[in-house]
DNA sequence: GATATAATTTCACATGGTGAAAACTATTTT
DNA sequence: AAAATAGTTTTCACCATGTGAAATTATATC
């Protein structure tokens, strides 16, 4: 979300070299020294110092009894400083509230990084909660959930051409879109009419509504959805209440950011890292 | 929590900065990179280089518009990872959810860092819920804190004297002790008996019982407590179904952490950075 | 107890992090 | 509009400090 507007020339390695360790970690597997400098690929005494830094600053711990690496509370502290610092969910999280208690089904907050989400927000449906996989700080493809298509179809055809990696996408059901030209096509589509829609292609059984959150600069940071069982939402593109629900509270925030709806929708390149 | 065991001897300069920087910014307040400069005391050039790195890599976002730079959604996702990977929480989730259940009330996991305590895990009460001004992740005193008292009363007396700031600790109340002998006997007193009471001295209105929970190798590295308004839980200190549940919960959780009763309990000098 | 494996520590080298200062950009003042 | 001011980005030479090889110590395995 937002730009990156930097190239990688001004990167201090030793904090890249510090994050690629604090990533790899965070598959929730504790680690050995060894282990991580191989993954890492860093020679074990420097991994050993950046290791030795990173505990003692709380965002790894050590296993007392196996002596493995895994992550600190110090993490825990920065999300909450994110979730509250984050002017896009200060704006967002009454409206999402609101969203949720009028549909009474799960509503998300997700950023576009790369071609991927991340999950931002999360509201739990009112009937029964803990179905969807989803999870705050979860990442997910974009190319067949609902709020990665709505932000992929306002990010320029090219870079997706580019970056996305075709020949690994999964095709979960008959219903995911693999296709190269299929699938901006889509976008395209999608974009003309302002919403997305997952209509199973991730998780069968689920549907969704998705629509694009914009700043005032006119860029797409985000996107709000909602999703539930397709007992109660099908046929999804007929709901029409469900999507103007959805429509208006992406409209409500992006305002309130400052988007004013006679602007110009931005096609970003960003999530560019230009060497 | 855990131990620290390292000296800060290896500790690699720039990472220490990289994570000043983060610290700096977890207030929630968006700084320009002349801010933070001055704030971390590093000079612009390179704070620049750090911040450029911190963005590249979504720790940190730029606003577009003021320039000023915030935590990022990286932070979200090590959070996630922390949450999902720490054994204490995995262990911990189920019979904190358990005591919840059945007292009604608000529970809290925390870990102690240094003088201050974090909290780890937060599930709200079943009456009227957001009352508490506590969230994971956040910072607290331990001197005034049920799960702060439960853990320093398994501190080393030397390290508290020596690292607690008594001339400004806070007296949030009447009940609230700063006095050093009266505090360090309170946590004998704590510690003899097993839990610790937390009678209104940090939030007037607020009772707690809080136990400390231990690892396999006898050391206090965290606290359960459930926390309620005076109305349901005065007299506290004769609530004892409230305590029995509090006390069980944590010999539980120790338990499944490798923890024997028949183990003596650590004394921890953690914390304590040996330079 | 011997061997193997992994974690620390040392140390000399040169990478690459650093700060001063210049160039550039945006914003405010005159 | 020009000038001044404040803030950001880029350059560059220096040498602090991050780095890897190897030695040492600790731990695990047989």
């Amino acid at each position: 979300m937002a730009k990156k507007p930097r190239s990688d020339q001004y990167n201090i390695r030793v904090v890249e070299k510090t994050i690629r360790v604090l990533r790899v970690l965070s598959d929730g597997r504790a680690r050995t020294l060894t282990d991580i400098s191989q993954e890492v690929d860093i020679n074990t005494s420097t991994t050993f110092r950046l290791l030795a830094t990173l505990v003692n600053q709380n965002f790894l711990e050590v296993d007392d009894v196996t002596g493995r690496y895994q992550l600190g509370f110090a993490c825990l502290e920065l999300a909450r400083s994110y979730q509250t610092g984050s002017e896009l969910l200060r704006v967002a999280r009454p409206q999402l509230k609101k969203l949720r208690d009028t549909t009474k089904e799960t509503v998300h907050l997700a950023a576009l990084d790369g071609i991927e989400v991340v999950y931002l927000e999360k509201l739990e449906g009112l009937h029964a909660i803990g179905l969807m996989s989803s999870r705050v700080g979860r990442r997910a493809p974009a190319y067949c959930t609902g709020v990665g298509k709505a932000l992929l179809s306002h990010i320029d055809p090219e870079f997706i051409l580019e970056n996305m990696k075709w020949g690994n996408l999964i095709r979960f059901n008959e219903r995911t879109i693999i296709d190269p030209d299929e699938l901006l096509e889509h976008f395209r589509e999608t974009r003309r009419r302002g919403y997305a829609l997952d209509e199973g292609e991730h998780e069968r059984e689920v549907r969704c509504v998705a629509v694009p959150i914009f700043d005032q600069r006119g860029e797409a940071i985000a996107a709000v959805s909602v999703s539930g069982p397709k007992s109660r939402m099908d046929p999804i593109d007929q709901n029409e209440d469900l999507i103007q629900l959805t429509l208006h509270t992406a409209q409500e925030i992006s305002e309130r950011l400052g988007y004013r709806s006679y602007m110009k929708h931005k096609i970003g390149e960003d999530n560019e890292k230009n060497h």
